[in-house]
DNA sequence: TCCGTTTTGTGACTATGTCACCGTCGGGAC
DNA sequence: GTCCCGACGGTGACATAGTCACAAAACGGA
């Protein structure tokens, strides 16, 4: 038996053999390049998508035009925000943007209600999507309405550096993400980088401090 | 064939009748005095809970010891976050409060996994009760984020208005429902007093401008 | 009435968000 | 090369919101 996607998601893993034959049949691997719009306010989608790689941002258009960073997706999790607009033939009011390069399988509709319907397993990899993506946001809640803004720039640049320490990423798109404005994020990494705790440049955060970003974020019992 | 609670509830109405006795067979009304924690973190359930009457709210607690409100659910409405964890057997890190006397339908573990595996219509239930709910945490994230406090608390005040105009809450309870501090509600509400929109007494606020609470909400592109 | 608790009010201060504007950088156009 | 434009980052001044410390007022029992 060769080596399927199925494994790739722990949930999954435990799908009984017919089950399993009629997911692989009965959804396809898609490959999506960096920045494309995977879904988008009114528009509804008809595939729940399962990431293998690559991440994507999920974040809201203000009215005002701004916008929040509401979670990101990485391989191994599925864009659950979709299932629920499939079934619910809701439109939701995220974008979902893809970050680098995505590889993910889509589930059509049929085949998703198919396997909720004959699959405890795979109801309880859904439910338990769910789960998850709801208490992301009740933390993010959390996070924003009683965390500091330094405390949560320092958390999100250990989350965002690469191997070589360096997070590629405007102040814009770090204010965006945080969910505050970019001269925030100016003043906060100027402090940070008199700290010694980073280096800037055009774009680009390099971390040469990320003891002193653990400890600050450390220090207010945050969960990281 | 006699009025059933299942009328309540729009998206159920059309379940057929097979579907519909084994609902109410195997689920139970149950009475909930108001105060009472129906659910808690750390605390696993096992029914979906239908709300008949009464309204209930749903907090977190942060690791500060803080709380901030999520969303409320109302009659007709179904607490849907107890859901996920059932059946993905997690703990949920939010606190479920009866605000009202609550009565409601409990639907157990067992005839909830066999209805959604059975039934298209209980699913497509199921699945638009998340839809609300996530959609309504996005919302709610973004309120934090980009509306003005004043603005928030007028719209609050005029949805938690009865009848007679009268909201029955403590700054300290509208703190909390907001996301902010109890100082900053005694602020504006002064403010809010001396524009002559509201009269306050000990735990309770009258409203006495509707109109301008009305167009300050208004004024700001809200959603209210 | 007296006392303890809850609720509300307020000043001073810090943190964050907003606005306006400028300097710098990098990459084409020429 | 150099000119120019647009994106990016920095900064001061000010508005809004959150925190802290403390006091006054309202209520409810003993």
């Amino acid at each position: 038996m060769k080596e399927s996607w199925i494994d790739s998601f722990e949930g999954l893993s435990r799908l009984s053999a017919d089950i399993r034959a009629e997911l692989e049949s009965g959804s396809q691997i898609v490959s999506v390049r960096a920045g494309t719009q995977i879904f988008a306010p009114g528009q509804s989608s008809d595939n729940l998508l399962l990431l293998l790689e690559g991440t994507v941002r999920v974040q809201q258009k203000s009215d005002t035009g701004r916008e929040v960073f509401l979670y990101r997706v990485h391989a191994g999790e599925s864009c659950v925000l979709t299932t629920a607009c499939m079934l619910a033939h809701e439109d939701y009011s995220a974008d979902g943007i893809a970050e680098t390069d995505v590889s993910a399988v889509a589930i059509p509709r049929t085949t998703f209600d198919e396997l909720v319907a004959k699959s405890k397993t795979f109801r309880e990899f859904v439910f338990a999507a769910y789960s998850r993506r709801i208490t992301d946001l009740f933390t993010l809640i959390d996070d924003i309405v009683f965390q500091r803004v330094d405390v949560r720039l320092a958390s999100r640049l250990l989350e965002l550096a690469n191997q070589d320490d360096v997070v590629n990423a405007t102040h814009a798109v770090l204010a965006t993400e945080l969910g505050t404005a970019r001269e925030v994020v100016s003043r906060t990494s100027s402090e940070f980088q008199r700290r010694g705790w980073i280096e800037q440049s055009r774009g680009e955060v390099r971390l040469t401090g990320r003891s002193g970003l653990a400890r600050l974020v450390k220090s207010s019992g945050g969960q990281g």
